[in-house]
DNA sequence: GCGTATAGTTAGTTAGGCTAACTAATTAAA
DNA sequence: TTTAATTAGTTAGCCTAACTAACTATACGC
């Protein structure tokens, strides 16, 4: 007898790996995944950010900032720049990782759709909050 | 500007890591990781399945199946029998593994309550069904 | 009976994380 | 003012949890 609860989190982690695959072809076009996708996503939504500030949004640590970073400025989608003092380091899109973020997402969004189809706006957005709510509960 | 759908599937992906680490340290007293325990709790809720119906049922591929069950029978918690013919093996709990998987249960549950506390029954639902809609939408 | 299909395994690769231990720069304290 | 502790980022090496390609053994269709 599971709980709805159980049964929540049951479907959550079953849902993963599909949509990863899903995403994953989508980007290969860009040479990007889905992880490297999310932070050239954060620093398109909110700007600039430390390294350290990218490890506390994405909830991961700071050498897999590192990496992520590395990689994305190999493609020549962000660069770092100095920061308040020598230590500090800020990423941010260049021109180019700006538009190829527009052209992603563009090229992104019929695949959410379909994936969202038959879901009403309303529970879209509840599925949202709850999610956003679990992420406060557990990160607290 | 991102649509509700990005919007979703943004805090879908964010929510991931902390969810399963919370999860694998749960776990830890069981010498269990996260994808153990999805399959030690198909065969819980559905009986025994052959590698095939694994690989199915949690959208893996077949090699990832033998490495899931070559270790939950290291650990005495699943065992294989002869199938239908000499090629298909059947995969199911041990009664050692059923009294496991039944202690993790109560064992996770608190956390599981407390990772949706402040969400209403109603709103867990939807969401749960949504994600199980994306799921559907997804492997057509 | 022979070619094809199916069940499962083996070997090797990958994404995407992690920890431990490090350097360089800054701040606090003696 | 020197010294200790803290902070930002990096490097090296590890792990989970998947993947593909290629294999063996068995079963089925014609």
């Amino acid at each position: 007898m599971l709980t709805i609860e159980q049964e929540f989190f049951n479907q959550y982690r079953l849902m993963y790996r599909p949509f990863i695959n899903l995403i994953n072809v989508q980007l290969g076009k860009y040479q990007l995944y889905s992880s490297q996708w999310a932070l050239l996503r954060l620093l398109m939504d909110k700007g600039p950010h430390t390294f350290v500030d990218i490890a506390n949004f994405m909830f991961i640590e700071k050498p897999s900032v590192t990496r992520l970073v590395q990689k994305l400025v190999e493609l020549g989608y962000v660069e770092t720049v100095a920061g308040r003092d020598k230590r500090e380091k800020l990423v941010q899109l260049t021109a180019n990782g700006e538009e190829i973020v527009q052209e992603i997402q563009a090229h992104l969004k019929p695949t959410m759709e379909q994936a969202l189809a038959g879901v009403s706006e309303r529970d879209i957005e509840i599925a949202t909050q709850v999610l956003a709510n679990i992420c406060a509960n557990i990160n607290r």
